[in-house]
DNA sequence: CATGAATGAGAGTTCATTCAT
DNA sequence: GATGAATGAACTCTCATTCAT
């Protein structure tokens, strides 16, 4: 009966040349301009074709979505095994900036366009969006409980940590800061980076 | 020759009117309902005759932006009255917040938009623009200068404020924080604020 | 040769089955949300299967309306119980309207729907509704010999009877009669239809 | 200053032309093939010229139906010169269905199609409706007052004849009496008409 | 026999832009 | 200088139907 698993194996496979052909449109066009047709057109199939894997825009738009927060989250994970609460909330910041950097059109999607959960997610969405802001909130905490951090309280110091990284990507990715010579762009990022971090983090 | 003066007098009267109305547009209605149509029906004139003033589409944004850069920098230079540069420093964040929050669409159209500037100057647009970051540089060494930063190179340290406050505007008026009731909105972001630069300005 | 037997039966059966979900889907969604695909995942095969057992879309509704027009028939049958050509005559009047708004879709496809059968038989599908109306015909008939219609022909009084009864429930199904509330609907056309049949039954 | 007013009329000839193009489609068609595009094709314009005289599809449909009852209504009041109700009622009659036989395309918009009252109008549309309804039951209340008719209630006797009326001329519109020849049709569509009415006016 | 992926045509609608007047 | 009617290309989405497997 590998018949039934075929197909659904196909059909993935199908939605996942879908999603990258509307990747990359994102990457080349930005969003305004991905549109159902050029993507049809980019894989070369009809429009109808693309209603065939996804019910309409904005589900390819949630899929997209999904798979950068379940990347995302992933490389969070990786941070588990950092020890020292410090040290983890600087490498948590440098994972965020690469994984923005690494992935501009994802990071697009997920944090910075204008929020296409019309209709269905809104809950289903964020909560996968939520999990990773949690994980960094029990960075903070552990900062804090480990005497790092002294004063404030977790969620504001949580926002500012992700505002100031989340600053930083969204200003390279729109192109705001034309000052700095892309060559140069992540050590300068993470100079940034960890002088706001080593003043916020006291040594204790 | 006071023809040609007039002319270009009137001609500057009626670019103004029409970007007015268009300003009017991104407040009332946001960035993707400003349409060539509803500029011209809101200033009681023909489509066509936005064409006379304006380029294209692109020329009308681009105009908006430098108008919102100017705004900006006209905020910035109250804050020149600020003789302790910590306080100033202060003072200019929260001018930045508030700036942003009270014309969320212009800022979008400032800072996040998908650079409307494809045909357009790019570097024109952009002297504004870094005009507003230098008044920040200066800001910032005015603090190295007078001990309440002592470490970190005015460019990195710059970055970092500034991406800060843009991540927090950003985050939410691309509404990417739902966790925070809109009535706390204001002072949570004042508390993020204030902590990190508390943390970053040394009291001496 | 029990096999083609075989063979063709289990092939009326599908059709059976095919009919049964178009039907089903009329009654729960209504005429223009039928199609082939949506009767297909009813059933719960794929929507080429339903073209080996119907040439086309039309097929299927012509073979509805065929149903249709027996149930009615059937209904009509239930009359031949009653003596009096009189009270049969008010009896059928009632029996069309309950038909009718009891299906109301399946009597609009019957009746009111700009005919499908363009590409089809036009005359095998009519003689089964010709059937019907000759039962009225009759009915009539009966009534002039027992002398409660005294004048008239009777395709005219025919005609004009069925086209009373047609009147009434096409004006509710297409919705023209924003006037009666639907609770009173029923009483309301059969005060109508009583009244009328009483002026055209004399008491003899 | 006649600009205004030429443009005005211009305006309204444009609408006119785009009316009667929807108009043809829909007698050589049939309601559900009229499309803006069609429409547009026969006009020889784009199809989003159409929208420049018609916010959308609904609009041209209600304007026709509005035509359609303008037309009737007017017709109604040329009755209003025979002074014996119940003649009056049976010219009533045929002047029903004279204009129905005569614009079978609007009749069917008016009193057939599927509703497409969606968004707007169901007031503003129907009222126009019912100012014919209404001087049927004013008729039909005259009849009563004079004694032509003796029992019954105002609304379910208007109800009937008005049922009468529709249904007839629906099913020939609808083309669901193949019985009777073209030819013939007006004759005997009377001939039904006038039996029912004879019954229900009572010579006094 | 049955599939179901794919299509092609077409639906309504919007909008930046042009051009004859 | 101003008009505004008109366009053409684009949009999302739907569906009857076909055909290789």
């Amino acid at each position: 009966m590998g018949t039934a698993e075929r197909k659904e194996r196909d059909r993935q496979e199908m939605r996942q040349i879908i999603l990258d052909a509307a990747q990359r449109l994102f990457l080349d066009e930005g969003y305004e301009h991905v549109t159902i047709r050029r993507i049809a057109d980019k894989i070369e199939y009809s429009p109808g074709t693309v209603y065939l894997y996804f019910k309409d825009k904005d589900e390819i738009l949630c899929a997209l979505q999904e798979i950068g927060f379940a990347e995302f989250y992933r490389r969070q994970q990786i941070l588990s095994g950092i020890k020292n609460p410090a040290e983890k909330l600087r490498a948590h910041g440098r994972v965020y900036i690469q994984f923005a950097l690494e992935n501009p059109e994802l990071y697009d999607l997920m944090f910075i366009i204008r929020a296409p959960m019309n209709s269905h997610p809104k809950d289903t969405e964020w909560e996968i969006g939520m999990r990773s802001l949690n994980v960094l909130r029990e960075n903070v905490q552990e900062c804090m409980k480990a005497n790092f951090i002294k004063v404030g309280s977790v969620d504001a110091i949580s926002f500012g940590i992700w505002s100031l990284v989340h600053g930083m990507v969204s200003l390279i990715i729109r192109e705001r800061i034309p000052m700095i010579p892309a060559e140069h762009r992540t050590a300068f990022v993470e100079e940034s980076l960890d002088f706001v971090l080593a003043e916020i983090l006291e040594k204790n």
